[in-house]
DNA sequence: TAGATTGTTAATCGATTAACAATC
DNA sequence: TAGATTGTTAATCGATTAACAATC
């Protein structure tokens, strides 16, 4: 009776991350020096259908041509719009710890956009101090050297049990986006979104999927 | 006309790692004295309905007493159960870079079943070395190594490119289960399940929300 | 008992896949 | 032109939520 909702069709959640694979292939098609791809070859290549490649790409707008497939040089620049990759994200990094310190020296990020300027604890003897060539602070610095340097994201990488807090701090210090590493959910205000990262999340899902198939080899036939 | 399938519910994707939530909000109220709860409360804290939480202890079991709720000093085993991490898992890491290290450092694992005995890496100079009280070996020890040491799962963190060699190996030498952190999807067979955690692609997925929440804001009422 | 809460089926919602006219 | 491939609508599939009888 009353459609209500959206005028364009709802993103569903999981298309950013497909995006990103997108992208990858397409920078990796390139470095091979192929001009022109499909959504069936990029499908083949990520493991999904092609009308799901299409379909994602067509959230955002028409940038293919029918009967010739996409153009890579154009579509690189497309996507990284839509990601929002297409600038220098200034990140700050809080809780330098032993994963707070393998994000520092993790190199993966810069390739992407990511670069991570600051770094806070809330260990006095750290501030002060370097960790692969980035300045750590006092965490009470941390709104001031936000705002001074011009940070956009934040990453949390301390025990669970400040998390929240820590979450608290980033919006008061104007953070965009916070990246949580803790083992906690973290709450924010709408305007904030965050992703979150639970290793040990992960490790579990990988034991129920292997004990699950387990289960099912022992049970034989059925 | 023909339900041909599944004699049980098919378990959805996402269950395991609700699971997990649910166990770590199990042990806190736990640690709190507190000795019952309800689907109610669990949903709550996680920010699920309260049928999600039936539904996903539903396809398990029954676990529950109507009217009472659940009683946490029986629940909690047996979601480590389901999940497999009643035991205690022994894992192989490949790749002692900055990524590597920091995993070893990590001392979340432990407390969940998991017990990182074994590093590898492709450098030679590493081999014989420890970190954080693991040693590295060379990886052309892997099958041996994790034979002799009962290995069952094992953690890819090498640069992309080597990522799809190491799996191989890992299947050859035995491994139940990979955990792969390299940026590069991997390709197994069906009786070794994979999970893989691609920290780029989740700071891309930040980075679009920001973007697209921020082009929201702009366009204004609409 | 009355109130609370489960387990489970049915209804709804959302995401993926299939199909195909339009187009190069 | 004939063959290929897009963009998009409709059909299918899967997951979440609502509802409620059964139960404590």
């Amino acid at each position: 009776m009353k459609p209500q909702k959206a005028p364009s069709d709802a993103i569903p959640r999981a298309v950013a991350a497909r995006l990103s694979h997108y992208l990858r292939c397409l920078e990796e098609l390139e470095r091979q020096g192929v001009t022109t791809t499909s959504s069936r070859q990029l499908g083949k290549a990520l493991g999904v259908t092609a009308a799901q490649v299409r379909k994602d790409l067509g959230y955002f707008g028409q940038f293919g041509f029918p009967g010739l497939g996409y153009k890579i040089v154009q579509l690189i620049p497309e996507i990284r719009r839509i990601l929002g990759t297409d600038k220098l994200w200034r990140v700050g990094l809080v809780g330098v710890g032993s994963l707070g310190t393998a994000l520092l020296r993790y190199k993966g990020f810069s390739n992407h956009g990511f670069r991570i300027t600051a770094a806070f604890d809330s260990n006095p003897e750290l501030a002060g101090t370097q960790v692969s060539g980035v300045s750590v602070h006092s965490i009470t610095d941390l709104e001031r050297v936000f705002a001074s340097e011009g940070l956009e994201l934040g990453i949390i990488s301390v025990p669970a049990e400040a998390a929240q807090e820590v979450a608290d701090l980033l919006v008061a210090a104007g953070a965009k986006g916070v990246f949580n590493f803790a083992p906690r959910r973290i709450v924010l205000p709408t305007s904030v979104p965050d992703v979150s990262v639970d290793l040990s999340v992960e490790l579990e899902r990988l034991s129920f999927l292997v004990s699950s198939l387990a289960a099912v080899m022992k049970e034989g036939g059925e």
